[in-house]
DNA sequence: TTTCATTTGTGATAAAAGTCACCCAAATTT
DNA sequence: AAATTTGGGTGACTTTTATCACAAATGAAA
């Protein structure tokens, strides 16, 4: 099993991997490519690799009992998802769902070799750490927004957000964004023609324009 | 500097660490002791140290902007600050609160010893990583109650995690509660009213019995 | 015991968010 | 072009949570 990818390609995708961490990933590590729309991950499955987003882009979301959602953030190129090693590691079942927003590559390394990655490349554990700290820390400004904030603050925020991600043109109905939110589509509608009226954004229809 | 715990205590609170790990600890950690009420990390502290419970109990909690607060969780003993780890890393400021609950015994690892402790100790590495894990793993249920929960479900599991982690026998005031959860006195102390009529706890003035 | 501060109970009201009903406009399909 | 689907606007109403005002109960202190 091998990437299609090149060592150097590899190596400039993930800055912190030294030259023999990305030869083993590129003789061990498989690709897989998702479509748009297409699962990675969903509530319920046991995972068996660690992925890393060669290119496109992965949203992750939490779904609720009754089949709400909550947008919690974007994984880009360079990344790798923090719950596929979170699972692994104890072998537990996700509870999120992470979906490919675009076309989108993916380096899966399988579970078992882990424990030569983490004894053999130190570049391997400080890309993990960071790969963690940094999500810790994405989680922790979406605690403060949903435990201290009004919907009105929560949506400038998530636009801002999403504007930073995805450019200042968003191709975003009213109802997906209320789906992230854990909001209704009324509510997003009214706060969003309210800050159309303070120039914070302009609207189309199916396009929400950032102006900041 | 060197700590006032032997080797063998140190390993006793910590298994994961392996004896050399536990001896470096030895030689270089510093001990501290908190009182209750005390604050370990306060925000818009830098922080140079990486922080392991000894005893005693910490309760970690985000303030928003207007001083309301929010309770995330506690640090038991064995367990290290993910947040310490974190800030330091970054040499960014803490935007977080943690205070003692009960005299807390705190072993601090200055920063400078990071490199070595990475490199030389691969036991300090999964250390740091299954603190990145758990801690990660609290956020994302905290994470589902605030964004899909009423607050009744919220108090129940509040008072739940509470029970599991201090006792059935809580000594707390509504108005604790209140803050804990960023809601108000009149709130609380209206749902669990509610609970006591459907049995899942009987109260006293400053106690709550959890009954599950 | 009396006083006082703290904790809890409770009704009235307000604010924020969610729901329902129904409309119109734009885009897509037939 | 007509029909249908999708996205968005809006008023009325409900639910949830927060706030205000004040009373009652408890425990500590004088």
């Amino acid at each position: 099993m091998m990437t299609s990818l090149s060592v150097s390609e590899i190596m400039q995708r993930f800055p912190l991997f030294d030259e023999s961490l990305a030869n083993f990933i590129h003789d061990n590590g498989e690709c897989k490519n998702f479509a748009l729309g297409d699962v990675l991950m969903k509530p319920g499955q046991f995972f068996k690799y660690a992925m890393l987003i060669v290119n496109g882009r992965v949203k992750l979301f939490r779904e609720g009992d009754e089949g709400e959602e909550f947008f919690m953030y974007y994984l880009d190129p360079g990344n790798a998802c923090a719950l596929s090693m979170l699972c692994m590691a104890r072998n537990q079942s996700s509870t999120i769902m992470a979906m490919a927003l675009e076309e989108t590559n993916v380096i899966m390394i399988p579970i078992q070799f882990m424990d030569t990655l983490m004894k053999n490349h130190p570049s391997w554990y400080h890309f993990v750490i960071e790969t963690y700290r940094s999500r810790f820390e994405e989680l922790l400004n979406v605690v403060d927004q949903i435990a201290f904030k009004n919907m009105d603050e929560r949506l400038a925020w998530y636009l801002k957000r999403q504007a930073a991600a995805l450019g200042k043109n968003l191709q975003l109905t009213h109802q997906q964004i209320a789906q992230d939110l854990n909001s209704s589509r009324e509510v997003i509608s009214r706060l969003l023609k309210k800050m159309e009226k303070t120039g914070f954004i302009s609207m189309e229809r199916n396009i929400i324009h950032w102006l900041k």
